[in-house]
DNA sequence: CCGGTTGTTTACCAACCGGTCAACTATTAA
DNA sequence: TTAATAGTTGACCGGTTGGTAAACAACCGG
């Protein structure tokens, strides 16, 4: 057959660049074929559904989020609150990135895709949460390198405080979508690393 | 004629009720006609689209969270900063209560159309950042004060800082809305009035 | 009593939705 | 050589989408 390499990867790409940049509920199926230059017939061969489709998207837009920014920004030879400004930084310049080729700031993959379907499919609200929990998780361990390194104090929850970065990120990348504006995520998310939450 | 008393308003209060607890893809003219008791052809007679209904709702829905939450919460018998903290403990219980009747935290209805409107809707991207922009104001306003009261330093830039609070409180939000949790607000919202950015 | 205006109703439209199905083709293992 | 398997294709499904049009009913000012 013909090399036939991937197509269910084709569908995957296309279908995770459409719904990032509109919404899931715009992208039809039928778009996602068009794009991935594939027949109806062969996306149900290889996805029983949009909904599991969409689970798909999740688990591999963690993955190029964890080694593309997570890992790259989060490196040994930085002190670890300034390697949640690397976070920052990097974050805002593939926003900005986004920006200046489609025209248009996307905001986060998971935070979007939350508000959309969060109230109307389970599967797809709990498989976000679970993804938002490791990203959580990640910044937690920096905020307890940082404590080792006397730069964040003891009686901080490291665990709470993490979470109220990540929502504060979450904010801020609304924020700067809705205003289309990447400008805005360098003007606010310096003040995540100063967002505390202590011990009960 | 019928009372006809309020076709128009019920119309509008049936959308933005189904609109705000699922989504604006997900809820067709069809369904907000049957929720309002209303046909298709009385719909369009008040409303051209359904893109104009939607920048109705937004009208209305700024009109009440102005009246309901931000003047309520922002009384003048209460020192500046402690408003900020009443705004919190008031939009935790709204949450609650919402959650309490329908089983779900709905997040907030300018931050759920943005993320799923921005790219795709100019008109109405615009007009949730117009009401964006005008709650920004009214805590930058608290901001003020709070200065003149010595609760915050001469050297904080109230305007970013009442974006980035805002910014905080949206993703805070999100994240109660995708945890379908409203305790989170309570553990999180705190820190809000933390947040400052410093004049550049 | 009339005529215009406002509002309501019904029937209708083409386009699209997610998903199914059976026929077909190519590859591989026995 | 054959049979099973994996992948592809195009036609098709019922239901729904936002929106339209025309007939009709009730009100009100002249």
């Amino acid at each position: 057959m013909q090399p036939t390499v991937d197509t269910q990867q084709r569908i995957l790409d296309s279908a995770r660049a459409l719904i990032f940049s509109r919404s899931y509920a715009d992208v039809g199926v039928a778009a996602i074929c068009e794009h991935a230059c594939v027949k109806k017939g062969s996306f149900y061969h290889f996805y029983p559904s949009k909904q599991a489709l969409t689970l798909a998207i999740l688990d591999a837009q963690y993955i190029d989020i964890k080694e593309k920014l997570i890992d790259k920004a989060f490196v040994a030879d930085v002190p670890p609150l300034a390697r949640l400004e690397r976070f920052s930084e990097m974050a805002y310049q593939f926003q900005k990135g986004i920006s200046a080729d489609t025209g248009y700031v996307l905001g986060c993959p998971f935070g979007n895709l939350s508000t959309e379907l969060a109230t109307q499919d389970e599967p797809i609200r709990e498989r976000i949460q679970q993804t938002f929990s490791k990203i959580q998780q990640s910044f937690a361990s920096v905020l307890e390198m940082a404590q080792q390194h006397g730069e964040v104090a003891q009686e901080v929850n490291t665990l709470v405080t993490a979470q109220a970065m990540l929502a504060y990120f979450e904010g801020v990348l609304l924020m700067a979508k809705n205003k289309n504006d990447p400008e805005l995520m360098r003007q606010l998310l310096p003040a995540m690393m100063q967002v505390r939450i202590k011990k009960a």
